[in-house]
DNA sequence: GATGAATGAGGGTTCATTCAT
DNA sequence: CATGAATGAACCCTCATTCAT
């Protein structure tokens, strides 16, 4: 579905290898471990290595860069993206429905919740990336989104919305659940629960498919 | 109003003095200047007093510390935050109509859009920091937009949503538009206009008004 | 003839074998290879190996050290030197006459500029290796050139000179010819051409021979 | 007189500072030290630093890189080849007669075996980087031995020899001066005394001169 | 007030080299 | 014979930070 645009750039070094993929699996893992628990910033080879119970020098033969590491992360996020809000609003969008609607857009409001949560620390690096300059992880958060907010744009359209609307729409509709997504923490630590949240913002996706239809 | 919750720690390091005030100001300006330039990673003492024309030395006779630096910056973001989007939000709260709502809306909608083009810099620290532990920068995002948030849910209770319905939604839409506004750049790169984002906010605010009244 | 002096260590580290002998040429290829683009201090194992198609491992199978493989090398050159260079002039030493003399001289500097130019890298690791402290490849320097300084030295001692001044000037003349042949490409991108350079030479040995005969 | 050309890049640095003066002096110093002890090669810029009195990021305050100190150290290098060797051959220039041929050669050649081995180690880095690409310090042996080199081709023709003559005999005179020069102590414990080198590049230069004369 | 100078501490990377298969 | 895999050991370099002037 989206999974191109999201590539490694670790591809033309030698082939695995039973053992060898172990290894490299081990160091993506704490690759996220520590990720989750000390940020982008704290990120040090040393320490995934030392996590890994490797070598430093290891981590390179697997990786190029620490960047190169979150690449291959990011590749499991796309996938679940795809799998869970694309495939969602491409579902619907096939036979949009105002009877479904609701449960579509809470389905969807879920779903971002849920892989948000889930890949909480990929996801603010890709926020993070999205804006100061990386080449590499530039474009992830575009790739990233693109898929839904396509399949949304052409629900609204479905829906009456014009071509002028139908696209700024879709993309404050995604800011939205992509935004709420990341800090459901903060919010439920605030004295939301989840589930209103999810309500919330359905209740948002089904007003404007309504507004003017 | 809501400038409480982000204090500098610099405060007492040396009395004001003329001279001193200006270096004081010129290490600010470059630190944003930088900031803007290299993201917060690539943000370095050494730079900065070289742009500022001093020396590191002389950083740290103002703060102790990069994000010291940043935490003052964060101050004139804090203020424009009250004036051009809490206070709009608070003026409408004393006494909303449904008649206003649109313009309301709009403005409330264009004001996250201008502050957060403003400040984008500052702003990504704010979102990175609000996901990663950093002591002292950590709630900074609560603060900002807390006011905001308050004083939405307020006019949606007014709105006649239950008490239940108003926080959760409130906060949906204050994620909708500070994410809108934070990657309004990469939307406008991607085809739509500014005022189109502006307007389809406004539309959901509205909407979010109007559901169950 | 002067082969002795210069050994490399690899001797029995494993039977030939067809495939084995292969292997190793295609190691020592890569290795001047490498030498030619990237000099003595840009020679990696890893690099070798890669270019001839194996695995660092492999390469010492055949080779103790990077340097066991240059000593292989130097074989090579050794015997060029030994049969462009020590052999005209030992034939010239058989019979020393003053109306062969000048086509003697040059046929000498000529050697030298082709054997020089044909192991440029090589010369260059021997030039450095003599000054700096490396046990094995520090004398091959003195190894190489023996020979021509011998000869050289009975030569001028049957035109006369004596013993006290004939091995002080062949050592001076090689000294000349060594070095304009390694710096010939220099020299020549200065403007003078090569056929210039080896006449000029010649013209010193020839004078060497003549100066008080 | 060709003090020109080679210079350091570390220009744009404050400025200097007495107590800065010295420490970079030391720097200095030692880097010649090792430079003599452990070759080129074996040249760490921690070992600088510890024999300096210092710490490594000391040395990256004043020189950006090994060969930046290097650099620094050349230019004393050349300082001398203009004292002692251009001044010589310049002089003679001026006004050569047969007379003084002899003593105008020896002194040449004397000078050459004295500055060659005060500086030996450094000559040999100019050695070895005039054949491996080093960006920097590629063309300094050609700045070297340019002063002298064109004074030579003056003085030849000046004793008859035509242009086309006079400076390939140059070029062939210097580098047998440069050689017999760097090569000189393998020479002496090969068993030839320093007055019979230089007394016999005396005497191929004074050959050179009368050749044709 | 300002700053030259110095440095501890630490992260990134590279390479030669070794096993076990 | 060959090599995938792993790593110890260094080195390079950068940066925040501190003094003494």
């Amino acid at each position: 579905m989206l999974t191109d645009g999201v590539e490694t750039t670790d591809d033309e070094r030698r082939v695995p290898g039973t053992r060898g993929q172990l290894t490299r699996q081990k160091l993506l893992d704490q690759t996220r471990n520590l990720l989750d628990q000390n940020g982008f910033r704290g990120l040090r080879v040393a320490d995934i290595a030392r996590e890994a119970g490797t070598s430093p020098a290891t981590f390179y033969q697997y990786f190029g860069d620490i960047e190169d590491a979150l690449l291959a992360l990011l590749e499991q996020l796309v996938a679940d993206v795809d799998t869970q809000l694309h495939a969602v609003a491409e579902r619907y969008r096939a036979t949009p429905s105002a009877e479904e609607l609701e449960s579509f857009a809470n389905e969807l409001s879920a779903g971002f919740v849920e892989v948000w949560a889930k890949h909480r620390s990929l996801i603010r690096v890709v926020e993070l990336q999205a804006g100061e300059a990386e080449a590499r992880l530039k474009d992830v958060r575009r790739t990233l989104l693109n898929g839904v907010n396509d399949s949304l744009e052409a629900i609204l359209a479905s829906f009456g919305r014009t071509a002028d609307e139908a696209r700024p729409a879709s993309f404050v509709l995604v800011a939205m659940l992509a935004n709420v997504a990341a800090h459901q923490e903060g919010m439920i630590s605030a004295g939301v629960e989840r589930d209103a949240l999810i309500s919330a913002m359905a209740d948002q996706l089904v007003s404007a498919m309504k507004v003017k239809a």
